[in-house]
DNA sequence: AATAATGTTGACAAAAATAGTAGGGTATAT
DNA sequence: ATATACCCTACTATTTTTGTCAACATTATT
């Protein structure tokens, strides 16, 4: 079980444009490097996040990406979502009535299914992109004052 | 995002056998009819989980498969690593340096996948073939509950 | 106005993973 | 003996993932 890399070089390249906020248009280039991803394929994913309305373009000379959300207001799941699709690990046959079911076992293993893709829905849904600034910003302080202490000794 | 067919195959086929603990051997032809699984692809995946030391094989006329631990020993967790393999969405590229990181935003990202790995797998663990056998039981208790109340109309 | 930087779009293609098939072999109950 | 059933390996088809490419459109800058 694996995450395709849509789902990993888009949320990289959307924690990139998060940092850059504030700093104009940030371009495809900029982030296939800093992120390490294939520029044309980024290309791609940027693409539908913009159809979403996750992202804006500016075209031309000094154009590139923007957020078109505060961070705060841009979840994991929200981005997941638009580039892996549904989180749905299995359909059910019988979606429509919920209360009858005679395929032996099915029903059985979609509660499986069903309290799995609840897991993953809540996680994805409650961190925020803001909230992955603050850790790292937690991260880096935390080393700072491991470095500091070293030092005066 | 979603499941192979390895795991939902293999969740049904286990528990089809923590049915039929108790009533001898279980054949794959038996299992595949009943889950509706191509017979020959069921059986690597039964060879798999027989190699990990989940199921038993019996060979011969009146051969097949059954459960080495009890229902409630064996969790969908353990059936998932053998047949998809471990619960990893992302390799981090400084496992072995917990406090530095320079990559700007891996390991930013590199907590939110550990956060799902996390809750999938605490989920995953959590659930035995014997708690779906209790829930399934306690479905078809509610849908007779209401079949005779029904009837007493 | 010319140029260079940048996003836009759609088609194509390579590679990997998934899913399934086939067939010959082995063991065992009857 | 024979039928039933597991065992094993190799092969193949399909789908998904992961890109690549090229021609085009827009805009800042000079």
């Amino acid at each position: 079980m694996k995450l395709s890399t849509k789902g990993r070089y888009g949320l990289k390249a959307m924690y990139e444009l998060a940092i850059h906020i504030g700093d104009g248009p940030i371009s495809i280039k900029y982030i296939a490097d800093k992120q390490n991803i294939p520029e044309n394929y980024l290309e791609q994913l940027l693409a539908s996040l913009r159809k979403a309305k996750m992202i804006e373009s500016v075209r031309g000379a000094h154009g590139g990406y923007k957020l078109l959300r505060n961070p705060g207001d841009i979840s994991v799941g929200d981005i997941f979502r638009i580039l892996e699709g549904p989180i749905k690990l299995s359909e059910c046959i019988m979606d429509n009535e919920p209360d009858y079911c005679d395929n032996d076992g099915n029903c059985s293993t979609q509660v499986v299914w069903r309290k799995i893709e609840d897991s993953i829905t809540s996680v994805i849904d409650a961190i925020t992109l803001q909230d992955m600034l603050n850790d790292n910003n937690e991260r880096l302080n935390a080393q700072m004052t491991k470095m500091k202490e070293r030092i005066q000794k």
